[in-house]
Order: structure tokens, then C-alpha cells, then sequence
DNA sequence: GTAATTGCAAATAATTTGCTGGGTG
DNA sequence: CACCCAGCAAATTATTTGCAATTAC
């Protein structure tokens, strides 16, 4: 069981992450870190993400993409990705349990969740056009 | 607009596609064509595996993983993750566009469609124990 | 015949890891 | 003051790409 520290570094990955409504890459958090604290180095960034994923404060979303994305957000919701600007955000609209039943009645597997991405074109996306 | 041709290469992936059940990714392709054709190289599955996906023919999926997968089958499913020995299914069961009216109404986003990838522990693993 | 495609190997790109000194609890 | 963690750079791993030879149409 090893303690864990609440280092400048993660503080402020924890901060960033909570405060932004979309869901940045490690290197888009690293940017965004640096201004802060100009000497961090990329590996840190990796390093604590793994940790805080891990520990179940934040939530790594894989959509469509090579590249991770971490949500500052733990609890289970759906996400938006938009097909031009290629961010993603968080979508209001609760988690549909029903589903799970629906597919196992039709499945043989045991199903314990799923998860749900939507995709399309973002608000501000709109806009411009 | 240049002309595609049915190599041995590709009809053998696609034809193995077709066939598994499960959605392999590029390496585990690679070992099952590599019995067919010897000396096939990993650059022309990753080739031929992109050939496809942009015409259509196979879809590519991203389901929490540091791995492409690759289904043959293109039209539009869910698809289930096993937990325990990490293979990904099609799923029975329709596609639900109510999901997408239901998003819709409560964001600000244009929403054209969804994917949703669901787990838990496959029929197979659930023998085992 | 000719242009798409292959095999091979080297190049990319995202992420992980080894090491050593520093800072948290 | 123990030992977790930062910074730096080198290693790893999945995927892409350049090139000369091959092959489908």
C-alpha cells in the first residue's frame, strides 16, 4: 500500500483537468501545465495521469483517436466528439442502464456496462459556418 | 481517382476478417495471414487494413486500447469488450437512434450518430470459472 | 505496359521507463 | 529522514513510409 503525494505537479494536472470542459491529450495538459510550472517534463505528465487514472480520480477516454484523453470528471457519463475541431466534451444526459438490459437478454456474454460516444458537429463548430 | 486492385494480400484479409467472429488487431491478423502467405509483411497489412477501412469495407474499432481493431463486418453494431481475455464481439441486438434524439435534446451539439462498446465477461470466460 | 502494390527496413510518434537528485509527509 | 516523485533522456511499441522489385489488370 504506498502513499501517495499531492506534489505541485499533480496538483495543478488535478486542477487543469477539473477546470476544463473538454478533454485534453497529455500533450495538450503539458502546454497548458508548462505555463505554470515551466521546468515539468512530459514524463510527469504521463506519470500522473497513470496514477490519477489509476486511483479513479480521472478518467481516460480513448475515442476514435491514437492519442488518450483524460476527463477531470470520475463519474460515469457519454461524450461528444466533434468531427471538425476534433475536441470532445461532456454531454448532459444520464447514463441509459436499460441498455445493459437490453443487450443481455439478446447476448450470451455477462454484461456489466458500456460506454457511449456521440459524434457530430459542436456548438461552437456550428457557428462558424 | 486511382483503381484498386484485389491482391492475394488483401483478399486474404479480408476473407479472414469475414470469417473470425472476434476483431483482431493488425499483429494478430499478421500471424493468421503469414500461414496463408510467408512472406507477407506487417507494412502491407497496415496497408491493406487503411485500403479498407477508407472504402468501407472493414471498420476500424478503438475499444480502450492502445490497439486498432479491425471487424468485417461494415454496417453499423455494437460491440463487446470481455474483460478477462481482452477479445471484442459483435453484439445481437439494434442499433438505438432514440439515443441520439434523447442527446440531442438536452445539448447544444449537432449529433449525428453514436458508438457504444459495452463490457463485461464473454460467454467463453464465464465457462471457466 | 503501367501504375498499384509488395517486402524490407528505416522512420515516426505516443507513451513508458531507468536513473539520480530533490521535496513531501 | 525515508521513500515517493520530479526531470531528463533513452527505450519501447504501434504504425507509417521510402524505395526498388513485382504483379494485377
Amino acid at each position: 500500500m504506498t502513499q501517495k503525494r499531492m506534489t505541485k505537479q499533480r496538483k495543478t494536472i488535478l486542477d487543469i483537468l477539473k477546470s476544463r470542459k473538454d478533454h485534453p491529450t497529455a500533450s495538450e495538459l503539458y502546454l497548458e501545465v508548462r505555463e505554470k510550472i515551466p521546468h515539468v517534463s512530459l514524463g510527469t505528465i504521463y506519470r500522473n495521469l497513470n496514477v490519477l487514472t489509476d486511483s479513479g480520480e480521472v478518467q481516460e477516454i480513448n475515442i476514435n483517436n491514437k492519442f488518450k484523453r483524460y476527463d477531470g470528471n470520475p463519474r460515469q457519463h457519454y461524450h461528444f466528439n466533434c468531427l471538425e475541431c476534433k475536441r470532445v466534451f461532456d454531454l448532459n444526459g444520464s447514463y441509459q442502464e436499460d441498455l445493459d438490459t437490453m443487450i443481455s437478454e439478446k447476448n450470451p456474454h455477462q454484461i456489466s456496462g458500456h460506454n457511449a460516444d456521440f459524434f457530430g458537429t459542436c456548438s461552437q463548430c456550428l457557428e462558424k459556418t
